[in-house]
DNA sequence: TCTGGGGTCCTAGGACCC
DNA sequence: TCTGGGGTCCTAGGACCC
C-alpha cells in the first residue's frame, strides 16, 4: 500500500489579492483589508506586511502609517472573495482527483495516485501556474505525507522565496531539516497558549515537538496534541474530507458601529440576525431545536457597567421557520435585557441541527407545516433575486444593522453594473 | 472617539442514576 | 459513630482554526 500524499494549496494574502486583481493601478502598492465595521486588519498585501502592519491590529492604531505610506484600505467585500474562492476551487477540482475545500482560501488535495506520473515539484508548479492562468490568483503549494506536514510545507513555500512557492516535503530528511528551524508555534494546531506551555517544557522547534513522546503529551495535554505529534512524524491521522460535514451550529452576530441603548432598536437588530441565521439554516437544509440569544457590552470598556448575558430555549419540534425563531428570540431578549447599558454586540446561535426532511412532528402542537415551508421558500426566492428584498416588520423599515464600510470595493464579479470597464 | 465573525473539538466537573 | 463506586449525560469554558 502506498503511503498517502497530501498537498495544501493556499492563496497568498487572499483578500488583499482579490482587491488587487481588479485594480491594476495599485498592483505594487501596500493594501490592507479591514474586518466588519472597518475594525481590524484582516488581510495585508506583501507590501503592507513589509511595512510592519500586523494581523488583527485595530485600524485606528495604524492611521498614521496609512497616511505615511499611502496604504490603500478596503472594507471586506465577502461577495467578491467568495466568488474568487469558487473560481480557484473549481480550477483545483480539474487538477486533482480529490479536493477538500478547507477554508475560503485553502484546499487540501489527495495526491496519493499522482506520484507515479510526475514529480511532486512538477505537479505543484503546474497547480500554481494553472490557478494563476485561470484566476489571476497566486498560490503556494506544500506537499507531504500528512496534513500537518503539508501545512508546514506550505508555510515554508510562502516564507522562503527560493522554493518558488512550491515545496515537496515527502522526504524524511527534508522534513527534519525544516522542522529544526521552524518555531513550534508555526505548527498547525499549536496556538499561543500551547506555545507558551510547550516552551516551558523546553520545546522550542517543530522538531522538538516531533521528538516528544505522544503518549506522555496526551496525558499532559490532550488527544489533539498527540495527533499533531504523530502527524509531524509522517503518520497520517487526519483524512481528506471531500464532503463538508453538516454544520453543527449557525451563528450570526455583530459588533455595532455605535453602542445600542434602546430596546426597540435591539429588537430590530436581533430580528435581523435571526433572519439571516434562519436563511443559512434553510440553505443547509436543516432545522434547529435550540436557539440562543446573547447581548453584551464592549470588552474594551474601562469604566464599569459591564454586562453580558445569554438566554436560550429548546423547541418541542425542530424548526426552520423565521417567524417561530423570531418570536422566541424576542422573548429571550426580554428576559436578559437590562436598561441603561451601552450594548456593543449581540447575536443569535442555532444548534441541535437536524436534516429538514423527515422531521418528527409533534402530535399536540398544530403547526401548519405545509404553509410554513411554502412561505419560507418564497421568502428565500425573493431575497435571492434582484427585484428587491422582503423582510419582517420587526426587523424595522430599513436594515438597522448597517455597519461601517467606508472603503468597500465594487462587486466586480457578481453584479453586472459593477463589471470592470476597459477604456 | 475607533478593537471582526464564524466555526470545530476536547475536557472537566456537576447532576443524576443504579 | 459509621455514609460506595461506577457509569452516563449535559454544559460551560478553553483552545484552536481561518
Amino acid at each position: 500500500m502506498t503511503s498517502p500524499v497530501f498537498a495544501l494549496v493556499d492563496c497568498n494574502n487572499f483578500y488583499a489579492s482579490c482587491e488587487k486583481l481588479f485594480r491594476p493601478d495599485i498592483k505594487d502598492q501596500p493594501v490592507v483589508v479591514l474586518s466588519n465595521n472597518d475594525g481590524c486588519v484582516v488581510a495585508r498585501s506583501r507590501e503592507a506586511k513589509a511595512i510592519g502592519i500586523k494581523m488583527g491590529v485595530p485600524a485606528f492604531q495604524i492611521r498614521e502609517l496609512i497616511k505615511q505610506h499611502g496604504i490603500v484600505v478596503f472594507s471586506s467585500n465577502y461577495a467578491l472573495y467568495a466568488d474568487m474562492s469558487n473560481r480557484v476551487m473549481q480550477t483545483l477540482e480539474h487538477l486533482a482527483p480529490q479536493v477538500e475545500v478547507y477554508s475560503i482560501d485553502e484546499a487540501f488535495l489527495d495526491l496519493t495516485a499522482i506520484d507515479q506520473v510526475t514529480t511532486m515539484t512538477e505537479f505543484g508548479t503546474q497547480v500554481r501556474n494553472t490557478v494563476y492562468q485561470h484566476t489571476g490568483m497566486v498560490v503556494c503549494v506544500g506537499m507531504a505525507p500528512s496534513k500537518t506536514l503539508a501545512k508546514l510545507a506550505n508555510y515554508a513555500a510562502k516564507k522562503y522565496p527560493a522554493t518558488g512557492g512550491v515545496l515537496d516535503l515527502t522526504h524524511r530528511t527534508r522534513q527534519r531539516k525544516l522542522m529544526s528551524i521552524t518555531p513550534v508555534g508555526e505548527v498547525w494546531g499549536i496556538g499561543s497558549r500551547l506555545t507558551a506551555q510547550l516552551q516551558q517544557l523546553g520545546i522550542q522547534t517543530a522538531q522538538d515537538l516531533a521528538d516528544a513522546d505522544p503518549k506522555q503529551m496526551r496525558k499532559h495535554f490532550s488527544v489533539v496534541l498527540e495527533r499533531t505529534i504523530r502527524e509531524l512524524n509522517g503518520e497520517s491521522c487526519l483524512e481528506l474530507e471531500q464532503q463538508a460535514p453538516a454544520k453543527q451550529q449557525i451563528l450570526c452576530s455583530r459588533s455595532f458601529g455605535e453602542v445600542v441603548t434602546d430596546k426597540a432598536m435591539m429588537k430590530q437588530l436581533i430580528g435581523g440576525y435571526v433572519s439571516r441565521a434562519a436563511e443559512k439554516l434553510r440553505a443547509e437544509q436543516q432545522c434547529c431545536r435550540y436557539l440562543q440569544v446573547f447581548i453584551r457590552t464592549s470588552f474594551f470598556r474601562r469604566d464599569g457597567n459591564q454586562y453580558s448575558n445569554a438566554a436560550s430555549t429548546r423547541f418541542p419540534v425542530p424548526t426552520d421557520d423565521t417567524r417561530a425563531l423570531m418570536r422566541a428570540a424576542h422573548l429571550l431578549l426580554e428576559s436578559i435585557w437590562k436598561h441603561d447599558i451601552a450594548y456593543a454586540k449581540a447575536g443569535v446561535m442555532l444548534t441541535e441541527l437536524s436534516p429538514a426532511q423527515n422531521q418528527q412532528q409533534d402530535l399536540f402542537c398544530a403547526t401548519d407545516h405545509q404553509t410554513s415551508r411554502k412561505l419560507m421558500t418564497l421568502l428565500d426566492q425573493i431575497n435571492a433575486g434582484k427585484y428587491g428584498k422582503a423582510w419582517f416588520a420587526s426587523q424595522g423599515k430599513q436594515s438597522p444593522w448597517t455597519m461601517k464600510r467606508g472603503h468597500l470595493s465594487p462587486a466586480y464579479t457578481t453584479d453586472w453594473s459593477h463589471i470592470p470597464q476597459v477604456n
